[in-house]
DNA sequence: ACAGAAGCTTA
DNA sequence: GTAAGCTTCTGTT
């Protein structure tokens, strides 16, 4: 090697963990083995020795070397035995592909590095010093820290998936240090990854400051008296001993002996040998790679075989010893298996096979629980063994077979998200864990013009399909299962059938689990129970610009798609439904969350009016008013920039015009929140008032105004929300596609977009919400004598409160000292903090302190409550509803006291709103009941939390009102005899302001 | 095309 | 201080 050379060297082993990470999962077709990471390390290898100079590193490399960690156990670990000792072993997906990306250097050519007893990065470190001492530059790939001690004048970092060089300028913009203090400062900051220790309460800024301060480690902790802040001058004296472990740990070794004694003349860069590099790129499936290689290097694809690849086991992912077992479907014996299988088992004509009754079947009811979980995960789930229904007799077998089990879990296949608009390609039965089968009833061809709509042929007639399947959907003595019923259940009625009875296994996941990380989606679920991984959507149907809908899968991938999803709902619900009673959690399923299904699925279908043209007035008005306050801008800071972003914004703001009272968000951008602009605009600046204005209207205008005639479904001219039942951990539903739960009020601005939604010609809506739902809970749960009275004798609350506290009578009250009392009272259920009270408030952290103080002092049994939630909380996982739903906080015991903090509050207001929640879904489940035995045509159309809407003709109005109020005020009962009356306000006209 | 941050709307 | 969803910008693939 000698000047002028340019060696490259890459940390083979961080960009495979990088790669995983960052790029999307890719699985070799033929077989599903995963490839992601390999794919990664082939695109990235191949384009720095064909384009370097052309990336950001701009130079071609001369020497070349590829760098892994050999094993776990290095030099390191006898200085510190806990180094790296937290790490967890690397997922299982990636432990094949470690074998393989060594493969692929050698493929490419290109020296493979790797030494026992050390780490790549010492390896890199010793090979940069002998590339130096020949006068050579070098480039390493890698953006991990650890390497940035080596950067300097012939050495640099190139990191290849971002395509950014970093050199002495870039690692002192990153960490405030020259790359020769970085040992330095990660000795201070230690590595929880790394499990390096450094000094407790050191952060980067921090060490950064002090070894400008102090020019060294050594110095700093000879001088750390000198230290100014008590916290840290101690924290810095206690732990000399860490710093100084840690800087052995951190500091790479350039003196590797081996790796010393071998010449830098092995690393020369030879031109590619095609043929043996395409070779592996086959074997890996990698076409387009493939093509780019054979192009550049002259091969013909054709004539180049693949290579035999053999995959290291888990066990022996780390050793140079490689386990066999693998090998390329090109040349082994499975491709077949894979390719074929599909076809011929999701054929047309085959009768289903005669399968043995579910064992135990017949026995007592526990015992039968606990085989049917056992037989849920007993077999491993075989997506090639459906079956693919295209006959008529066929599928009335099926569905006879399925009236002789008695259950039945079922899946519809679709065009859209949006069950109002998306057309049935097909459904899904299974009937015992494995013998499942999809039938295709809308799947398209493309050629619309010839007769038959387009439609693939050999599928049943869609009229006929649904009509065999109505009796069982429809049979009482059937249980239809489904993962997130109610979308199917709207499809289901939109063509005139109706499922029942039915479970849910998402709703039994989210009565299990509410609160618990992971949420309750098919996929996670069945990872979670069956240890089972669902094919995702996007690797059927393609998504964003390759995706195709449904309707043109082809059968074959359907079938394995949606057949999966019914024998999955299956046996999850055979897993799940048994665990409901075992945690006496049956009823809370049973009367708050399965008859829910069908109420919400109506509300959803019926949909609420929305005028355009007030619509489009509205945007108008907005537009206009947005322009002039943004001429008005652009005038005050001279600059036409975009209002729109917060960093140009703050930049402007409080960088070139040098506002005050500018605070920075915690990605280092300056803040330009509402709170802040509103703030500096009542000290008497007129530009941050202009631009709280021009963000109301833009949210008004793009968010609403613009966004909600979008969602007017064309056939039905009306705009159908969908309500999610087991999205929020408390019990709550939420809104979405559009969110009708946050359509503004608070302001006259935006009060005039509810005016757009209104009654059907000769109808009124109904608006009736519960008032102070979840104060009043509070009042009943926590036992306050005061507020329960005051209640009872509907007087002012917040008033009362003041009045309690401070000592002032409710007659002449002034107004804000009920507005403190009214942030006091929403604090607590809020799980109230004196900093949060503080702010809300704009009051010192002490004044609110001391008002929470009094408020305890006052009403002691809330302290108790909040307590005892605490309490309850921290030992058990989970809080509890009045009405028994489980919530639950995995993190109540953490250590970080903020975290922890936080979920304490989060459990204290769960109980209260979950407990609301509650109530109004009791009052939801008897409504369209309670109107029917009255008599009245009032349908139900929206709910926002405490709130429902309704539409009804206008002549019964007047009847209707007394209904709902008695319905929403009893609903508590008989489950529950709250100690405090619940009071609704309701009230009719056109439109949904008037109303409210 | 997608993800995360910032910001804003509701109860 | 609790619980949500949507839009824009920005940076990434």
């Amino acid at each position: 090697m000698k000047k002028g050379d340019h060696l490259f060297l890459v940390d083979g082993s961080g960009y495979i963990f990088r790669a995983y990470h960052a790029l999307p999962p890719l699985s070799r077709k033929s077989d599903g083995l995963p490839v992601g990471a390999v794919s990664g390390f082939c695109n990235m290898l191949w384009k720095l020795l064909r384009e370097a100079r052309n990336t950001d590193v701009g130079v071609t490399p001369t020497h070349f070397a590829v760098i892994f960690d050999y094993s776990s156990k290095t030099f390191r670990n006898e200085l510190y035995p806990e180094y790296k000792a937290n790490r967890s072993a690397p997922p299982e997906d990636l432990i094949p592909q470690f074998g393989l990306i060594r493969e692929a250097t050698r493929a490419f050519g290109l020296p493979c590095v790797e030494m026992e007893g050390f780490e790549a990065d010492d390896l890199i470190a010793t090979y940069c010093r002998l590339a130096c001492e020949a006068g050579g530059d070098t480039t390493i790939v890698s953006s991990d820290k650890d390497l940035m001690q080596l950067v300097g004048p012939t050495v640099g970092m190139y990191d290849p998936m971002k395509d950014r060089q970093i050199g002495i300028p870039e690692v002192i913009e990153k960490w405030g240090v020259p790359p020769e203090k970085m040992i330095d400062l990660q000795a201070l900051t230690g590595d929880s990854v790394d499990n390096v220790p450094g000094v407790p309460g050191i952060g980067p800024k921090t060490a950064a400051q002090l070894l400008e301060q102090f020019g060294n480690l050594d110095t700093l902790l000879e001088r750390a008296g000198e230290i100014k802040q008590d916290k840290r001058r101690q924290s810095i004296i206690d732990n000399a001993d860490k710093a100084r472990i840690s800087r052995e740990l951190v500091t790479l070794k350039t003196d590797v002996p081996t790796a010393a004694g071998e010449g830098l003349d092995d690393f020369v860069l030879d031109p590619a040998d095609g043929p043996k590099l395409i070779a592996f790129l086959k074997a890996m499936e990698f076409t387009s790679l493939t093509r780019r290689v054979a192009e550049a290097t002259g091969t013909e694809v054709g004539e180049v075989e693949a290579a035999s690849i053999a995959v290291e086991r888990a066990d022996t992912a780390h050793g140079p010893d490689v386990g066999s077992t693998f090998t390329s479907p090109l040349r082994g014996g499975r491709a077949e298996g894979a390719g074929g299988g599909t076809s011929s088992s999701a054929g047309a004509s085959e009768p289903p096979p005669l399968t043995p009754p579910l064992k135990g079947e017949g026995d007592s009811p526990s015992l039968l629980s606990a085989l049917r979980a056992e037989a849920a995960v007993a077999d491993k789930i075989d997506v090639n063994a459906y079956h693919c229904i295209r006959d008529l007799p066929t599928l009335l077998r099926w569905v006879e077979e399925a009236r002789e089990a008695g259950i039945v879990a079922f899946d519809t296949e679709t065009t859209s998200l949006d069950p109002m608009q998306a057309e049935l390609c097909g459904f899904s039965l299974a009937i015992r864990p494995g013998q499942a089968c999809y039938v295709p009833v809308g799947h398209k061809n493309g050629q619309d013009d010839l007769l038959g709509g387009g439609l693939v042929d050999g599928q049943i007639p869609i009229r006929e399909a649904l009509a065999a399947i109505k009796p069982l959907m429809e049979d009482r003595s059937v249980l239809k299962i489904a993962q997130n019923l109610k979308y199917d259940l709207v499809i289901m009625q939109r063509h005139g059938v109706d499922v029942a009875p039915y479970d849910d296994t998402m709703l039994i996941s989210y009565v299990l689990d509410a609160g618990v990380t992971g949420g309750h989606g098919m996929d996670f679920l069945a990872d979670k129970w069956l240890g089972h991984k669902t094919i995702p959507f996007k690797d059927v149907a393609g998504s964003g610009k390759s995706f195709i809908g449904f309707h043109q899968v082809p059968l074959d991938r359907a079938t394995c798609y949606a057949a999966e999803d019914a024998d999955v709902t299956l046996r999850l619900w055979m897993v799940l439904k048994p665990r409901l009673a075992a945690k006496g959690l049956v009823s809370v399923y049973e009367r708050l969350e399965r008859p829910l299904v069908p109420v919400l699925a109506r509300m959803e279908q019926r949909g609420i009016s929305v005028d355009r043209q007030i619509l489009s007035r509205l945007s108008g008005d907005l537009a206009q008013g947005a322009a002039r306050l943004e001429e008005d801008i652009y005038q005050l800071i001279g600059e036409r920039i975009n209002i729109g972003s917060p960093k140009q914004l703050g930049d402007i703001l409080f960088g070139r015009m040098g506002l005050p009272g500018g605070s920075k968000t915690k990605s280092g951008q300056w803040s330009t929140s509402a709170q802040l602009l509103e703030d500096l605009a009542a000290e008497g600046h007129e530009l941050p008032r202009r631009i709280v204005d021009w963000r109301q209207l833009t949210k008004l205008k793009s968010t609403y105004t613009d966004a909600l005639p979008g969602f007017i479904n064309p056939e039905t001219k009306r705009v159908h929300t969908s309500y999610a039942l087991a999205a929020t951990t408390t019990g709550r539903l939420s809104s979405s596609d559009p969110n009708l739960q946050n359509i503004p009020v608070r302001t006259a601005e935006g009060r005039k977009i509810r005016t757009a939604f209104i009654a059907e010609p000769g109808h009124k809506l109904i608006s009736a919400d519960y008032s102070q739902i979840e104060l009043r809970v509070l009042a009943h749960v926590a036992d306050i004598p005061q507020l329960k009275q005051a209640f009872a004798d509907g007087a002012d609350i917040h008033a009362i409160t003041a009045s309690e506290m401070f000592g002032v009578p409710v007659e002449g009250m002034p107004s804000e000292v009920r507005r403190r009392a009214k942030a006091i009272n929403f604090g607590i259920i809020y799980g109230i903090s004196a900093f949060g009270l503080a702010n809300q408030l704009s009051i010192p952290r002490e004044e609110a302190g001391a008002y929470i103080k009094k408020y305890f002092e006052r009403f002691p049994g809330i302290r108790d409550y909040m307590d005892e939630t605490k309490a309850f909380a921290r030992e058990n996982g989970f809080v509890e509803t009045v009405f028994g739903r489980r919530i639950h906080y995995p993190e109540i015991r953490a250590a970080n006291p903020s975290l922890r903090a936080f979920n304490e509050r989060a459990s204290i207001n769960a109980r209260l709103q979950g407990t609301a929640a509650d109530i109004i879904r009791r009052a939801m489940i008897r409504m369209d009941d309670a109107l029917l035995k009255a008599g009245l045509g009032a349908r139900m159309l929206l709910q926002v939390h405490d709130e429902l809407i309704f539409e009804t003709v206008e002549a019964e109005v007047d009847a209707t009102i007394p209904v709902v109020k008695a319905v929403m005020e009893n609903a508590a009962m008989p489950a529950v005899s709250l100690s405090v009356p619940l009071q609704v306000d309701a009230r009719a006209a056109d439109n949904w302001d008037e109303a409210h």
